[in-house]
RNA sequence: GGUGUGGUAGUUCAGCUGGUUAGAAUGCCUGCCUGUCACGCAGGAGGUCGCGGGUUCGAGUCCCGUCCAUACCGCCA
């Protein structure tokens, strides 16, 4: 028997007990005659102590031991005469009566504690080393936590997980598929799903109507904090249901999740927002609603009076920072240069302070009375003490810039305080996205979301004004969901797949599975798909979601632990009939 | 593909307008120490300044290129 009990586990009831622990050395303090060591493993640390009076052997095996060596003691549990309250094993020791290496260890590149001496890269080389850290062990809890509770809570409803395959067809649509090249089929090759949206639809056709599973999904695209090549998400399909039965279902889901995890009570029904209120007021599609600051269009109240900047602007808007009255002129140009970014993409930035007695200043005082300014201030409804920032420009650059000065404004603020979270429904998105270069449609969420019926019409007409049954789930800002009701008729799929500009044929070669299964009985569906490692991030506190994934990739899509990708040798090659064309520079 | 930031002991970093032998902290090694828990004290070892080229009497420092990392933009149905 390696232990009789973990490094977390002992407290005062088990003095005088002897036991056998096993672990990591975490530190050694050696203060001569005596000898303390901190053996660690996932549910804590706890101290052994080697006394003078200890074996000669138990001594000599004290003094040959090294940070992160596998070791295994035996001895009695004493109370400590000096306590650590910061321990939870803090009031106990062990006097060590038998100590034995199982594994001598190298000095590990960087420390082993919370809050670690390593580098991101170095981390990541030796990242067994890095998940021995309380950090990454609470993240990967974390996350073992979320989708245990994810489980239990759709089985509960009925839900049935289910796998759906990984090795599948490419399609040109959306994301750039990660390829695997066939051996026993020369020249062809399967592609990793981005989703399991197909094969979920077709489980829904199959009668299978509550599905779900936590899946693995691949992207061939480039990497962000909040972006892996291979992330999970918690993929959902529902037969049978209208928008609100889902919206429901899963807004329970996610305040089940918010209980369980951050005991946080969300009383109320989640807020909705169309995607076009979300747009105008806020700037983007995932508006982080922690805070007001709302745009306010004040175009035509400051057009005609010889300013020309907004004279020839499509779009003149507001936001109102509460009493920021007070800034100094070097907090303006800090802000003005933060539009200018190009990240941002603004002009330039005007501001209008409200002194505190009432009195107007303005950077264009010079083409406008205090009564223009009074009338802008009252739409905004700014008061005394306030201080209103203004954009202008052709209208979807200035809202996206005014975005940017919004969330800016917040983070100044504190008003976007990780511990707090503001749950939303962005629901009606546009069915199809218009893409200048290609001069085609897109589709916004994915070629299989229903239009709204009463829209159809605009499908000859105006077909960017289509909206869809498509609905994003957006916490603090971050899209951490989405979904729609399906198509489920040939023909309206048909229709679809020409407004995108696929021919009969293109279609029927790529979709044809999908549209011969719905000739077969299929129901009205519809699901919604989370991601995983967001959730953990935010449920977290992280801005990064690589904590909460065990092994990912740097900013490159690379491992550099495992060294992958890496080249192929040349009879691998062959035989999966590959050519490289140029041979990796390394 | 683009922009910004960074790359100097094992590690995290400092190193000014170019100028003797490139520093600190921590880690590591040795010795001392009976209540430490960021133990303490004394000593020691440890460097291709990412790589290549250029400017210069002289480059960690300036210039060009390149590689790597990172944040963002493009991209991500």
């Amino acid at each position: 028997m390696y232990r009789t009990h973990t490094c977390g586990q002992l407290r005062k009831d088990n003095i005088s007990e002897t036991v056998t622990l096993a672990g990591w050395v975490q530190k050694i303090r050696n203060l001569g005659a005596m000898t303390f060591i901190d053996i660690r493993d996932r549910y804590g640390i706890t101290q052994l102590v080697v006394e003078e009076h200890a074996t000669p052997a138990v001594r000599e095996t004290a003094a040959s031991l090294g940070r992160e060596f596998v070791i295994q003691a035996t001895g009695r549990v004493v109370e400590r005469s000096a306590k650590n309250p910061k321990l939870p094993t803090g009031e106990i020791e062990i006097v060590v009566e038998e100590l034995k290496v199982l594994n001598p260890s190298l000095t590990p590149p960087f420390t082993i504690e919370d809050q670690s001496d390593g580098g991101d890269e170095l981390r990541m080389k030796y990242r067994f080393l890095d998940l021995r850290r309380n950090p990454l062990k609470n993240a990967l809890i974390l996350r073992h936590q979320l989708t245990h509770e994810v489980r239990r809570f759709l089985d509960q409803r009925g839900f049935l997980e289910i796998e759906t395959p990984y090795l599948i067809g490419s399609t040109p649509e959306g994301a750039r598929d990660f390829v695997v090249p066939s051996r026993m089929n020369p020249g062809e090759f399967y592609a990793l799903p981005q989703s399991p949206q197909t094969f979920k639809q077709l489980l829904m056709v199959a009668g299978y109507d509550r599905y779900f599973q936590i899946v693995r999904c691949f992207r061939d695209e480039d990497l962000r904090a909040d972006r892996q090549p291979e992330f999970t998400q918690i993929d959902c399909e529902m037969s049978f249901v209208e928008r609100d039965d889902i919206l429901e279902i899963f807004e329970a889901m996610a305040k089940h999740l918010f209980k369980t995890l951050l005991n946080i009570d969300f009383p109320e029904a989640f807020p909705r927002m169309t995607w076009a209120d979300a747009m105008a007021n806020y700037g983007s599609d995932k508006p982080d609603i922690r805070f007001g600051m709302t745009f306010r269009d004040i175009t035509k109240l400051t057009q005609g009076k010889g300013f020309g900047v907004f004279d020839s602007a499509e779009y003149v808007g507001a936001i109102c920072a509460e009493g920021c009255a007070g800034y100094t002129r070097k907090q303006l140009d800090e802000l003005t240069e933060f539009v200018k970014r190009p990240q941002v993409g603004a002009k330039g930035l005007v501001y209008v302070r409200i002194d505190a007695d009432g009195h107007y200043k303005s950077s264009v005082d010079k083409f406008y009375t205090p009564e223009d300014l009074a009338s802008w201030a009252a739409a905004c409804g700014a008061k005394p003490g306030d201080l209103l920032l203004i954009l202008s420009g052709p209208r979807k650059q200035t809202l996206t810039a005014l975005c940017e000065l919004r969330l800016e404004m917040g983070a100044r603020l504190g008003l976007r305080d990780k511990s707090k979270f503001a749950p939303l429904w962005v629901v009606d998105f546009p069915l199809l996205e218009w893409d200048d270069e290609t001069q085609r449609y897109y589709a916004m969420h994915h070629p299989f979301t229903s239009p709204k019926l009463e829209d159809i019409d605009l499908f000859d007409t105006d077909p960017g004004k289509v909206r869809a049954n498509a609905y994003d789930f957006v916490v603090n800002g971050v899209e951490v969901g989405g979904g729609s009701l399906r198509i489920f008729d040939a023909g309206l799929q048909n229709k679809m797949f020409q407004v995108l500009g696929f021919t009969p044929e293109e279609a029927q070669r790529q979709f044809g599975f999908l549209m011969n299964a719905f000739k077969y009985g299929a129901p009205p569906h519809g699901g919604i798909a989370f991601g995983l490692d967001r959730w953990c991030s935010l449920f977290g506190g992280a801005d990064s979601i690589r904590d909460f994934i065990a092994f990912p990739k740097n900013n490159s899509g690379r491992d550099t632990m495992i060294d992958a990708p890496a080249p192929l040798a040349q009879a691998q090659l062959d035989e999966l009939s590959l050519e490289v064309r140029e041979p990796v520079k390394k």
